[in-house]
DNA sequence: TGCAGGAGTGATGGAATCATCAGATCTGAA
DNA sequence: TTCAGATCTGATGATTCCATCACTCCTGCA
């Protein structure tokens, strides 16, 4: 319907019309993932997400067919940010399965203390973790190098990447439910490595590697 | 509100009203389910489920106070019935990590052909996992005698319990999406076997072996 | 400067859903 | 057989939400 020829982003993009656009684009989905974050639901309605962005109730029409739509760029929108901020924290390591562990153990703590991004992955993390953007082709490309470097064992890269982001949501959703410490995100790192073929003792010595902190 | 003493079942409970108030209780059970099953939503109005139920619509409000409790009651109901299916497969297994390779395989090849299953663990499978019904404490069990027996090896049998079945959920997810064969099955139960700590040759023999067939 | 068209706005009509409640129906016991 | 209590029923009034559209405002271009 309204989809325009889609400039969403584009940091400094020709004209004011399209910069006007985009950031009330961004507006609405930063009103979208502000009410994840606080209530977990999706149920608020277009009237009240409007309000929030602080822009008229039509507008949101201007941009989004349904609600649904909104809120799948919202969670797109939070992981791909997510995925560039793990991306700099682990720009230096080398080892594929030394960046899963950190990955994993940085985004349990994470989302021990930021609501946000643990609604997120609660609700609609695992198609997105499948789908084209966010973390899914992050984790893929860790997990093919790693294939094929010999560090990983599994037959289908597409396998494996399911069943780590299940395990990593399954572990945020219990974290979210009781509260557990980093010897919890230290005891999922290594787990996973183990599923993906990594010995035992070598698993448990990189899951207890220092973990740089998240900018 | 109308939350009796809890007659929900009780084979023969003595008299015609609780057994009436329980048919019509397991009527709405089972239209929720059927909803499910085919729609993968809940955002079914309770007239419609009511219809289903071939019950009157204010009947539905004498059973549960809110749509979501109907669909959590409908979740726990499928999923003890399946965690009784799965029992009565795998009891004559000893082997704690034989009985999960079985029950992975056979969860993923039913849900490949059931789509009442596949939608439920989708839907809402994580929470009821580690909830107290159904195949959370099934798998809680399994997994403590594995550890106790050394075959399994990881600290925390909650946490494990969640990996577990994140992953499972994860590559549930998977199968809906594409459409897999039987071989991402034994890998998917080969993964989950390392990942609780078994050797990966051992892992792979278990996640090979003949497959009961389900009643 | 004036104009054409894209973006933003919110009032509006209509559709859908909801919880309630008074009456009908069923059941067990007197 | 009769009655009191529990369950079932669906019409009802109120509420909520939605998509549309005529209008205004803003921007780029001639």
């Amino acid at each position: 319907m309204q989809n325009q020829p889609d400039t969403s982003d584009g940091p400094a993009t020709a004209n004011r019309f399209e910069r006007r656009r985009a950031r009330t684009r961004q507006a609405l989905i930063g009103a979208a993932r502000q009410i994840l974050a606080e209530t977990g639901e999706t149920s608020a309605s277009i009237q009240e997400i409007a309000d929030r962005a602080d822009v008229g109730f039509g507008t949101f029409y201007n941009h989004f067919d349904t609600k649904n739509d909104l809120f799948d760029a919202a969670v797109g929108d939070a992981l791909e940010e997510y995925g560039q901020l793990l991306d700099s924290v682990t720009e230096d390591i080398d080892d594929p399965a030394a960046v899963f562990a950190a990955s994993i153990r940085l985004t349990l703590r994470l989302a021990a203390s930021h609501p946000e991004i643990t609604q997120i992955l609660r609700l609609r993390g695992l198609p997105h973790i499948n789908g084209a953007t966010g973390l899914g082709p992050r984790a893929l490309r860790d997990l093919e190098v790693g294939k094929a470097s010999g560090r990983f064992t599994f037959e289908d890269p597409i396998v494996a990447l399911s069943a780590v982001g299940g395990a990593l949501i399954g572990l945020i959703q219990l974290d979210s439910a009781r509260d557990l410490d980093a010897a919890a995100g230290e005891q999922m790192a290594e787990m996973i490595l183990r599923m993906l073929g990594l010995p035992a003792d070598e698993a448990h010595e990189i899951s207890t590697r220092p973990l740089p902190d998240l900018p």
